[in-house]
RNA sequence: GGGCCUGUAGCUCAGCUGGUUAGAGCAUGCGCUUGAUAAGCGCAGGGUCAAAGGUUCAAAUCCUUUCAGGCCCA
């Protein structure tokens, strides 16, 4: 029976798919852009528009993609891509950082005893493994960019530039070579890197040693007292510090020996058979300590503190060293600590990093008397010991200490000792020949161009202002293979020179053959090569790689004609306050004097369900590749996680936030979906729409331009509420990419879609779309109205749902890819606010009726909210004007009665009209045709129309 | 330990310069629909705004401390 009128309605009609499928679609659609060309339409598109630079940090080419990975250039790509369809021409040239110790340590620990040559062969070709699969894994992501013509940092070209930036560091005097303590390897007569260092446990002898005071109010009168583990370094030792705030006392000690006197053993045993005779001691140490230091050494305080004081006042006082004919003068320094010894540290610049800063910082020399093997040289002034391994030594300056009477007290002690992870020796700290950039010569001058930059959020400028202003001097040499070679030459006489004009020489040659040349040809060669003079040698130590990303600016962004140096955004993790976001910031002062960005966004790290970091989760075991999950949702879900959070903070990540987004996709998806179900009988260009079609130059054409009624068609209010909704979402999207509020277009559309679209707009609707004629005016302006926020939401959303946008875009029957459009116009004309603020007091006249009517229902008086008859009470003014139809569609109800009342109340009953067995509605008409006495008036008249339509074809 | 930052419903986010019973979407529960149907619609429940102090007539919003977490240092 009324089976027979379902085929006389105009149901949504579609080939898009309600299932996405992205696994599979998404690479097919990436073949299609790849075989088109998409990337270079899009420049070409842009060709004579305003230019924005997005100038991307180069990751490191070791590794799967992970999703932190994913988000950085996921951030990126939105950012180019919403800039794109701003209007600018948004060029996206991405890089690799290929040098450095990772990877070196990689190829190393695969393979031993390879030649520096060697390791740099096995090292590149590691990176440009790892080049092409990152490559092949961010193009997955949906990211446009060149990726035929990255940069990458081993390319000779962009080595080269590398050299000429560093000649200008030399000609401005900004580099300088001095001594500095490294990881050193005795066993393998090399410098490590942390990464090469592995701890085990070890047992060392632990002293006490006594340094007599000599100037000041204490001079003569007593010592103070310094524990080290390593008193093979107090040849070394030139100062003693102290903490300034900590209090320290003045005590006089007893040696009461006994069982606290500690025994040694192994090569110590000799030394503790030695034990100190009972004496007393007047010593100088933390009053914190005073308890470990007698429990430790045997000694015990005798009646009270002669004086107490902070550490402050001992500085500038002097000690007499214990073995050796000079003093060590005191200092104040926060790294002292109050967990062990005395709150007096033995200081010895050239055998520790505090040591050595703090040796800088007072001038002192930064004495390392111990040659490559780990042998005492000369300078320690201990003639005997020349030659001496120093952790055979150690006894040795054990027996000094106590014949000259400076020894307090000596222990073997456990403790964790890093090991060179080669020859499995224990490391030493040793100062070695190591070049620097002079940060002082910098420093104001970057601290002024941090001022120039915006920083987003605006927190990060405090921030690298913060690390700026405490940095060091940077040190730029590294005892590495796998890097770009430090141009330094040495004389016949082994004297350094740093020449700006064979550093330029030597960058021309390795444009031509790469920097391998430097490693081929031996000093000789060289030299001819580069025209230098005879016997001029030079050393395998190579080039920081933060200097190779540093200069990317120099390298790339001034030498690619699409870029342009300064970029106008840099957009990395935090972490890169301190790391890329400084070296190129420092190296563009120093070459330029100002930043190489306009702006620079930071994001956060991604965090697990708990906030805690993914390393430390409990929750993720396993490793986080990017690939994984876009194997298992699709790499439009996974954009779509990036634009819904809030980047600036912690990124959280969880296996339910991809279900939740799996949700909100699909919503969006079905949104997309049925307006084009109900657009598939909508002619765009047809008569009716023409005047839209030919909207202004540069702007998006089809949403464009209205008449005086916008669409120039007769929309009913409903129409006129969502034009002027979509002109919000319009505006409201397009403030939030040009902000890089990403997560408010996700919401704003999110909204949109499921509220104003699904839930109302598209539901109200269905009544005239699938019932009234195909061609009814007021059908016709709702699919005009449909039509220009289909194409609309496609715009919106194709920076994020790059493969989603442009598969429903394509349904409209667009030939050219959405990624080519500009964002839809605001455009004044769709704007109405009586509509707006009409709807929302129906919306709150609709909340009184759902209850009413969902408390008749639960009442079981009624099924389906169309069989109920409303009687609505409620102020006149608020349905002035607005035909009665309307509003009863607007509600969705079949019988709808008002009367005035002041509170809005709804009273629910049966309807007394027989439902309409085409349009469902209850209806009084129903009946009352004698053809179709099954239907309303509006359906028979629809019926018949259609019934002679069919006769005349 | 220091610097910078964060902490609002199960999840993701709003909540402007302090001012009525703290909002949204999703999720959950209960219904309706079967003409968006591995869809759609309605209704409902759910937060002492990390905690404790303080300023104020009034604080999620300002101040202090604590706790938890992140990045970078040490």
């Amino acid at each position: 029976m009324s089976q027979n009128y379902k085929d006389t309605l105009n149901l949504p009609k579609t080939d898009f798919p309600m299932k996405a499928n992205l696994a599979t679609r998404e690479p097919e659609m990436l073949k299609k852009w790849n075989e088109a060309g998409l990337y270079e339409q899009i420049q070409a598109a842009r060709a004579g528009a305003e230019l924005f630079v997005l100038h991307d940090g180069p990751p490191f080419a070791n590794g799967d993609v992970h999703m932190g990975t994913a988000l950085n250039k996921i951030l990126k790509d939105l950012v180019v891509k919403s800039k794109t369809m701003a209007g600018f021409r948004a060029p996206y040239v991405p890089g690799w950082d290929c040098h450095g110790l990772p990877i070196e340590y990689k190829v190393v620990k695969e393979s031993r005893g390879l030649s520096p040559l060697e390791v740099r062969q096995k090292s590149e070709a590691f990176a440009r493994k790892f080049v092409d699969i990152q490559r092949e894994q961010f193009k997955r992501l949906g990211v446009f960019g060149d990726w035929e013509h990255p940069y990458l940092t081993l390319d000779p070209a962009y080595e080269a530039e590398i050299l000429r930036a560093f000649a200008v560091f030399v000609e401005k005097g900004l580099v300088y070579e001095s001594m500095k303590p490294v990881f050193w390897s005795t066993g393998a007569q090399t410098a490590l890197a942390e990464a090469e260092v592995e701890y085990q446990d070890r047992e060392d002898t632990t002293v006490y040693v006594k340094f007599p005071i000599v100037s000041g109010e204490l001079a003569g009168k007593a010592s103070i007292a310094i524990w080290t583990t390593t008193p093979w370094t107090l040849p070394a030792n030139l100062a003693i510090a102290v903490h300034p705030k900590e209090l320290y006392v003045a005590r006089e000690f007893k040696n009461v020996g006994g069982a606290s006197a500690p025994r040694l053993s192994g090569e110590a045993t000799e030394v503790g058979a030695l034990r100190p005779l009972p004496h007393s001691e007047t010593l100088v140490l933390a009053a914190s300590l005073v308890d470990k230091f007698c429990a430790a050494t045997g000694f015990e305080p005798t009646g009270e503190p002669i004086s107490s004081f902070p550490g402050s006042k001992l500085e500038g006082l002097a000690a007499q060293h214990p073995f050796l004919a000079r003093t060590s003068a005191i200092f104040a320094a926060d790294f002292v600590t109050m967990d062990t010894g005395t709150g007096a540290v033995h200081i010895a610049p050239g055998h520790g990093e505090d040591d050595y800063s703090l040796g800088r910082k007072h001038g002192l020399q930064i004495l390392s008397p111990v040659d490559d093997h780990g042998r005492y040289t000369d300078e320690a002034g201990l003639p005997n010991l020349t030659g001496k391994y120093v952790f055979d030594a150690n006894a040795d300056i054990v027996a000094l200490l106590r014949e000259k009477g400076m020894l307090i007290s000596a222990a073997a002690y456990q403790h964790s000792y890093p090991y060179c992870w080669r020859s499995k020796t224990p490391i030493i700290f040793r100062a070695v020949e190591q070049f620097f950039i002079r940060i002082d010569a910098l420093r104001a001058n970057a601290l002024a161009a941090i001022k120039d930059v915006r920083w987003i959020p605006p927190w990060g400028e405090n921030r690298i202002s913060g690390t700026v202003e405490s940095r060091p001097d940077w040190v730029i040499s590294r005892q590495r293979s796998w890097g770009v070679p430090l141009p330094v030459f040495y004389s016949a006489e082994a004297e350094a020179i740093l020449d700006p004009k064979w550093i330029r020489k030597l960058a021309d040659l390795v444009a031509q053959r790469g920097s391998n040349v430097w490693f081929e040809l031996d000093d000789a060669a060289l030299a001819l090569e580069l025209g230098l003079p005879e016997g001029t040698r030079h050393r395998n130590d190579t080039i920081d790689v933060w200097i190779d990303s540093g200069v990317s600016h120099y390298a790339v962004l001034a030498t690619n004609p699409a870029l342009r140096d300064p970029a106008d955004m840099y957009l990395e993790a935090t972490d890169q306050h301190r790391g890329w976001f400084q070296s190129s910031l420092m190296t563009s002062v120093a070459l330029h004097n100002r930043a190489p960005y306009k702006a620079c966004v930071t994001h956060g790290f991604v965090v697990d369900v708990d906030g805690k970091k993914i390393s430390k989760s409990s929750s993720y075991s396993k490793p986080m590749d990017a690939g994984h999950f876009v194997a298992k949702h699709g790499a439009d879900i996974v954009r779509l996680w990036v634009s819904s959070i809030n980047y600036t903070d912690d990124v959280p990540f969880s296996e339910e936030m991809f279900t939740r987004l799996g949700d909100t996709y699909r919503r969006i998806r079905n949104t997309l979906r049925i307006l084009l179900g109900n657009l598939s009988d909508y002619d765009s260009s047809s008569r009716a729409q023409r005047s839209e079609v030919e909207g202004p130059r540069g702007a998006s054409p089809d949403v464009s331009r209205g008449s005086s009624t916008a669409l120039g068609m007769t929309e009913t209010l409903v129409d006129r509420w969502i034009l002027d909704r979509l002109e919000n979402v319009i505006a409201d999207c397009r403030a939030a990419y040009a902000a890089y509020e990403f997560h408010k277009v996700y919401h704003t559309l999110n909204q949109f879609c499921a509220v104003d679209l699904s839930s109302l707009y598209v539901d109200i609707t269905k009544d005239r779309l699938y019932c009234d004629a195909p061609d009814s005016l007021r059908r016709r302006a709702t699919q005009a109205a449909m039509h220009r926020i289909f194409d609309a939401l496609c715009r919106l959303l194709a920076p994020i749902a790059v493969f989603t946008a442009e598969e429903a875009w394509s349904f409209l029957g667009r030939a050219s890819s959405v990624h080519l459009e500009v964002f839809p116009e605001p455009n004044d004309e769709f704007r109405n606010p009586t509509a707006s603020s009409q709807v929302t007091q129906l919306l709150a006249l609709r909340a009184v009726i759902g209850q009413a009517v969902e408390r008749a229902r639960q009442e079981k008086l009624i099924g389906n909210a169309l069989e109920a008859a409303v009687l609505l009470r409620c102020e006149q003014d608020v349905i002035a004007g607005i035909p009665h139809e309307e509003i009863e569609e607007f509600f969705i109800l079949s019988d709808l009665k008002i009367e005035p009342g002041k509170e809005p109340v709804a009273l629910i009953s049966k309807t007394a009209s027989k439902k309409c067995a085409r349009c469902w509605r209850h209806r009084p008409a129903v009946g009352v045709s004698a053809a179709h006495p099954e239907l309303c008036d509006r359906c028979e008249a629809v019926v018949e129309k259609k019934s002679r339509q069919d006769l005349q074809d």
